[in-house]
DNA sequence: TTATTTGCAAATCGTTTGCACCTTA
DNA sequence: TAAGGTGCAAACGATTTGCAAATAA
């Protein structure tokens, strides 16, 4: 059965239970990957890091950049993006696209495999777990012989909120009423 | 239950049964589009919308572009940029991303919802169809009074040959072997 | 005729890279 | 000290835009 689970929510289970000693564990896997991979431990990717995980939104790197401008304005986008990829190979944090162009980011450790609802309208998004999913995902893989490493569903649309602001919207001149991409506005 | 179907498959049933007619509507649509927006037919965008049709792959603007210079060479990258986003607006063609930067554009006339799982090795795509998909959809959409639109799931990994081809891969040195999206080669 | 389209070159946008200088192990 | 890391500016690749000349309605 799937089970929907709102930004909110995901910022409870975050920060709830076992908030401090996850964060405290993804800081480790951090450091762990640093230094098996024969890299350096500096101040900046400490800095980045811990803003990276004060939050739970879906952070493009400029976003990621201008919060840690406040901390340290020496800091320059180049480190921003370099860290961000290094804390993606480490695997605590994970890429996802929602159409507008720029790579955002979000923690990998909670929700496993959870999906996205995008308004097309304000950029709002809703995040949900479904492990028919998983199912569907195995069985269709399983006749391809294909090796399933990762999966992603986008569910595009209006959320209530601009459902209720923009209900003529459907009705407009377009034969079909495709939703285009190109329209999603910036991201929250 | 999971319909799967090849990209050999859906070439079959582009052209099959109502192959010359339903390319026929799409054209017609297209001019449709056309006119009721007070725009113009131009010699340009019929040869770049009959190109597009000829084929059933996952085109970039960038093939489509190199398809078009194959019989016309005047005609410029621009164009083709335009008369895609313009294909897309009349709801002929349908934006996809499959995470290497460039978008891709595939018809929208056939295999409604469908789905693809993208080898991140050599870029090779399967494209697949899920009634269950629709039902997930629906079922989270109304908890949260979202209105979907359109949905997309994609399944990253390894294609069967890729895999027989590099069976060693699996237990490299990364902890969590997640998959790198930067990874993925060059479509097709 | 007159708004629209075209192709080119230049501009944009997000992201990456070259490089001289600085820092960690 | 040696291997890496940093910030800046320049480079990049995909896509968009300004514009003057060309064209459809």
């Amino acid at each position: 059965m799937a089970q929907p689970v709102s930004t909110l929510t995901l910022n409870e289970r975050s920060t709830g239970n076992n908030g401090a000693s996850s964060v405290m564990g993804e800081k480790e896997i951090f450091h762990h990957h640093i230094q098996r991979a024969g890299l350096k431990r500096t101040a900046q990717r400490d800095l980045i890091l811990d803003v990276f995980l004060g939050t739970d939104e879906h952070l493009s790197s400029e976003d990621l950049y201008r919060l840690v401008q406040e901390k340290d304005p020496t800091i320059g986008q180049t480190t921003v993006y370099r860290t961000l990829k290094l804390m993606t190979e480490a695997g605590i944090a994970r890429e996802v696209r929602f159409g507008d162009g720029k790579t955002r980011y979000e923690r990998n450790s909670k929700l496993p495999h959870h999906h996205h609802m995008i308004c097309v309208e304000c950029g709002h998004t809703i995040e949900f777990l479904s492990s028919e999913l998983e199912a569907i995902q195995n069985e269709i893989a399983a006749k391809y012989r294909f090796e399933p490493k990762q999966h992603s569903l986008r569910i595009f649309g209006l959320c209530a909120d601009c459902r209720d602001r923009a209900p003529a919207r459907h009705n407009l001149e377009t034969v079909e009423p495709r939703v285009r991409l190109s329209l999603a506005r910036a991201h929250k």
